[in-house]
DNA sequence: CGGCGTACG
DNA sequence: CGTA
DNA sequence: GCCG
């Protein structure tokens, strides 16, 4: 079991890595591919790990380029995260450490305008953050420290502010809006007049917060989890990866592997790459199955982290057998690159009402697959150095009996904070329990049917909202 | 002062 | 505990 | 932290 081994077809082989802890990435920008080559090859043949791709496992980034700002303004340009727990470093400390055989400490020295530049890379998160963007950090924060009730408050709070069709500009207008009270309207009132918040700026600046955010970025990685490697004093996933006591899940180990790409954001082109995969494969299986790109794709976003599918059949029952059948179809193609599947029944005892048939399937998988850059039109979005002519990507696949198709439509549509919104509005306001399989009414002790998400509004006595105003 | 979405592995 |  |  190799869970470290990064996903590149040149990855450094294993038997001569001596320095499991350090990553290095070298730069290609003014030092030239060939130069870039003989340096990778030089370091390999020491023992040291050698990243093709930068990424946040990249622990060491060396550079020959000395213009220190637009060496940091490509670097930012880029998608990773934890550029303040990097070290950034001068090729003094390259040739350095390949003279000593070792990788040597870390010296003034050696770096280009850390300090400067750190500042710097606060200062543009600040500035270039929207009032909704301090909110998530306040929630983020919260959740951190375990308190679910404030985290949950200031959640609601950056919707509230994402949903409003303007931009913000004095305190007036966010007056008599909802889940804004005190401490929300004082963060507010502080960032409209002086353009920050004291609070999360220290929140921002703060390293416990900094590191939980980097651990919890891994797929698998939740905040208990990140708490208690930081409690260990582990600090990077350097850190993580060479602790030999630490056990990751399959989960975890995905997410470490594939961690460059599944961190970096799926494009709109990508999701519809991937829809004709999919369609190719259902299809394949079940000439009449239907197939529905659902998640924040369907909400009209032009981004996502992962992409979410409907997969059902006409046939009732015969749903779950088309998921495990389409599951097998990608692993038999060699694009299965990590699969969890559930196949679930509805557990009709839990229910008040018994009312349901027996053979309640409802199956769905998380997987990640490999997408090839010729499947995508105009090509997989990645780094120039990037050759390896593909990329793993997060796809969710759920597969209910079609009677059930308007509640999973409804319930995978999002956004989280939608569904949690509309389900709380379901059990307080009109004493009904709402999930992606049903809508019980416990007032009347019946379900309530529905083919499309219209008839399932109508239940709740809402107007029909349409997916992109599903934002919050 | 209690509740905060719901369900699965 | 983690995922959606 | 905000709301019923």
């Amino acid at each position: 079991m190799q869970p470290y081994s990064p996903d590149k077809p040149s990855a450094p082989r294993r038997e001569g890595v001596k320095f499991e802890d350090v990553r290095l990435y070298l730069v290609e920008r003014k030092m030239g591919r060939s130069r870039r080559s003989f340096l990778t090859e030089l370091a390999r043949s020491k023992g040291f790990i050698v990243e093709d791709v930068l990424s946040d496992v990249v622990t060491h980034v060396v550079s020959e380029d000395s213009q220190a700002s637009s060496l940091w303004a490509w670097l930012k340009g880029g998608s990773v995260k934890n550029l303040p727990v990097m070290h950034v470093l001068d090729i003094s400390w390259f040739t350095d450490s390949m003279r000593e055989g070792k990788p040597v400490a870390v010296e003034t020295r050696h770096l280009i305008q850390v300090c400067i530049c750190f500042l710097n890379y606060s200062f543009t998160c600040t500035s270039g953050f929207s009032l909704q963007d301090a909110f998530e950090v306040l929630a983020e924060s919260h959740e951190f420290n375990d308190m679910e009730g404030p985290c949950l408050a200031f959640r609601r709070a950056a919707s509230v502010l994402k949903s409003l069709p303007w931009t913000v500009q004095n305190l007036r207008v966010t007056e008599d809006l909802p889940c804004l009270g005190e401490h929300s309207m004082c963060v507010i009132e502080e960032i409209l007049q002086h353009g920050r918040s004291f609070e999360v700026e220290k929140i921002l600046s703060d390293e416990r917060y900094q590191i939980l955010k980097l651990f919890t970025s891994v797929f698998g990685v939740g905040p208990k989890t990140a708490e208690k490697w930081y409690r260990r004093g582990l600090r990077s996933f350097s850190d993580v990866l060479a602790e030999p006591s630490i056990h990751l899940n399959r989960m975890q180990q995905s997410g470490f592997l594939h961690y460059g790409d599944i961190s970096r954001a799926v494009s709109k082109a990508e999701a519809q790459a991937l829809g004709n995969i999919i369609d190719e494969a259902v299809h394949a299986i079940t000439p009449d199955a239907i197939l529905t790109l659902t998640g924040g794709f369907r909400r009209g976003k032009d981004f996502g982290h992962d992409v979410d599918f409907i997969v059902t059949t006409p046939q009732l029952g015969k749903e779950e057998r088309l998921l495990t059948s389409v599951i097998d179809r990608l692993k038999h193609q060699g694009i299965l690159l990590y699969c969890e599947y559930q196949a679930s029944t509805f557990d009709e005892s839990k229910l008040p009402s018994h009312r349901f048939e027996a053979m309640d399937h409802f199956a769905k998988c998380f997987l990640i697959l490999r997408l090839e850059d010729s499947q995508v039109d105009g090509g997989l979005q990645t780094a120039e150095e990037d050759r390896r002519g593909w990329r793993a990507v997060r796809v969710d696949l759920v597969s209910p009996p079609v009677d059930r198709y308007a509640f999973t439509l409804l319930g995978w549509s999002g956004s989280r904070q939608f569904e949690r919104d509309l389900r709380r509005f379901a059990r307080m306001e009109r004493r009904m329990l709402l999930d992606n399989h049903a809508l019980y009414d416990k007032t009347k002790k019946e379900f309530l049917a529905a083919t499309t998400e219209k008839d399932i509004f109508a239940h709740l006595g809402l107007e029909y909202i349409e997916p992109w105003q599903r934002n919050a």
